[in-house]
DNA sequence: TAGATTGTTAATCGATTAACAATC
DNA sequence: TAGATTGTTAATCGATTAACAATC
C-alpha cells in the first residue's frame, strides 16, 4: 500500500507490535505470522497486516514476517533508531517514578533533564539527574536537542508548563496532569490520565439488581 | 434516547465531562452548554449531547445543562456515588506514586490495600497502609469488598497477578505493566502503558529532510 | 505440489458530525 | 417574541474485518 495518511490508531499499535517482536527476538524466534501476532495481542490478523502494509511490504507470502527485519522497520518508522531526548517537568512522586523507568532507554528514549518549580527541590538529585529550576528550561531543551516533554506537575500548572515547553521548541508532549492542554496543531499531545482510566472502569462494575439504572433490558 | 449498548469511547469521555463540571461547580457556575463544554474539552458539541442523551434527558432546550444536576447524574452513571474499594499490587516506584494520589478519593475511589511479592517490602508502610504479602490477597479482597485492582508489578509478573485478582473476585483491572493481559470477557481491563504512549509520540516528530522516509509527498 | 500466509480490495461496522424540529 | 440550545435523525466519515488472488 504505502503512503496515505496514517491514523493515530495505527500509530498507537506499532509500539505494541514492537514490544512483542522484541520478546520473540529474545526467544530467538525468527519468523511470525499475523495470525500468531493477533492471537497474542488480541488483535485481528487482517488489521495487523494492513497496519504494517501502510509502511511497506515487510512480510513474505506463505511465510510471515521476519522478526528481526520487522523490528528494524518499526523502530525506523517510530524514529526509535535514533536517540530521542526527553525532558520531565515535575519532580513529584509520579515524575520520580517515571524517571527511573528505564524501559524508555532500551528503545532510545532518554530522560536527560528534570525540572521543578518548587525551589527546595531544585538541586536535589533524582536518578543521577540534578533537578533544575524552570528558568533553565528553554536553554536546556535547546542545548540537549530535547524533543519530547513529559508533564507530571499538578493540573493547575500543566498548561503553563506546556506553553513553556512549546515555546522552547518541544515537538510533542506526554501529559499526566488531569487536564486538557491547549496547543497549536503541530504539537502532538498524548494524555495519560489514570484518573479517567480508573473512573471509566467503575462504569463496568456490576451492581446486580440493587437499582438497575431503570433501563436494563 | 436511553438504552442501547454504550460504546467504550462514550464511557471514557464521561469522566472528562465530570472533571470539568466539578471545576465549574467550584467556580459556582450554574449552567453550561454543550458548546462551551466542547470548546473547553476539544470535543464536538453534538457528540457531547449525544453522549449524555444515551443516559437520559439531562439538559434543557434553550438553556443548557444544570452543572450540579449533571454532576450528580454522571457520578451515578459511573457508580461514583458509592465508595469503590481498590487494591494496588506492586509497591514499587509507580505503585508508590499512585498510592498517594488522592484524586481518586474525592470521587469515592479508595486504595484500601497494597500488596507486594517482595518479602522485605511486606510490613513496611506506604501512606498509612501496610504492604501485605500476596498470600493475603484473596482474603483481603473479600473482606473489604474490593472490586478494582491496579497492577504496577513488572511485566513478567503481571499476568499472574491478574489471574490471582480475578480468581479473588475482582471485576476490573487497571494495568500499568507493559503487557497484554488475558482475562475472561466479563473482566474489564484498561491498559495504562506510557511506554507505548511515548513511543507513539516519537512517530510524530518531524525529521525534516534528512531521509524523508521515502514516501513523503 | 499442497499448505500457509501475505497484501489489498470490498464489505461491514461503528463512531462522529451536521442539521433541524422542538422548546425553553 | 427572538435567541439559544437541546435531543435526535440522517449523513458522513473512518476504522475494522472478511475474503481472496498472488505467491512463497
Amino acid at each position: 500500500m504505502k503512503s496515505d495518511k496514517i491514523s493515530e490508531a495505527v500509530v498507537r499499535r506499532l509500539p505494541v507490535y514492537l514490544r512483542y517482536l522484541n520478546e520473540l527476538h529474545l526467544r530467538e524466534v525468527a519468523t511470525v505470522s499475523s495470525q500468531e501476532l493477533g492471537q497474542k495481542l488480541d488483535l485481528n490478523p487482517a488489521q495487523i497486516r494492513k497496519d504494517l502494509a501502510y509502511f511497506g511490504d515487510f512480510g513474505r507470502k506463505g511465510i510471515g514476517y521476519d522478526v528481526s527485519y520487522l523490528i528494524e522497520k518499526i523502530r525506523h518508522i517510530l524514529k526509535l533508531d535514533q536517540q530521542i531526548n526527553v525532558v520531565l517537568v515535575g519532580a513529584g512522586n509520579l515524575g520520580h517514578a517515571l524517571s527511573n523507568y528505564n524501559a524508555f532507554l532500551k528503545d532510545n528514549m532518554k530522560i536527560v533533564a528534570i525540572f521543578d518549580a518548587y525551589t527546595p527541590k531544585v538541586g536535589t538529585k533524582i536518578n543521577n539527574l540534578v533537578v533544575q529550576s524552570m528558568e533553565e528550561l528553554t536553554a536546556t531543551i535547546k542545548e540537549f536537542g530535547i524533543r519530547i516533554g513529559i508533564i507530571t506537575v499538578p493540573d493547575v500548572e500543566a498548561q503553563d508548563v506546556a506553553d513553556k515547553l512549546i515555546s522552547s521548541g518541544i515537538e510533542a508532549i506526554l501529559n499526566f496532569a488531569p487536564t486538557i492542554l491547549k496547543a497549536p496543531p503541530h504539537i502532538r499531545i498524548h494524555t495519560a490520565d489514570f484518573t479517567t482510566d480508573l473512573q471509566s472502569l467503575a462504569y463496568y462494575l456490576d451492581n446486580g439488581k440493587e437499582d438497575a439504572d431503570h433501563d436494563e433490558a
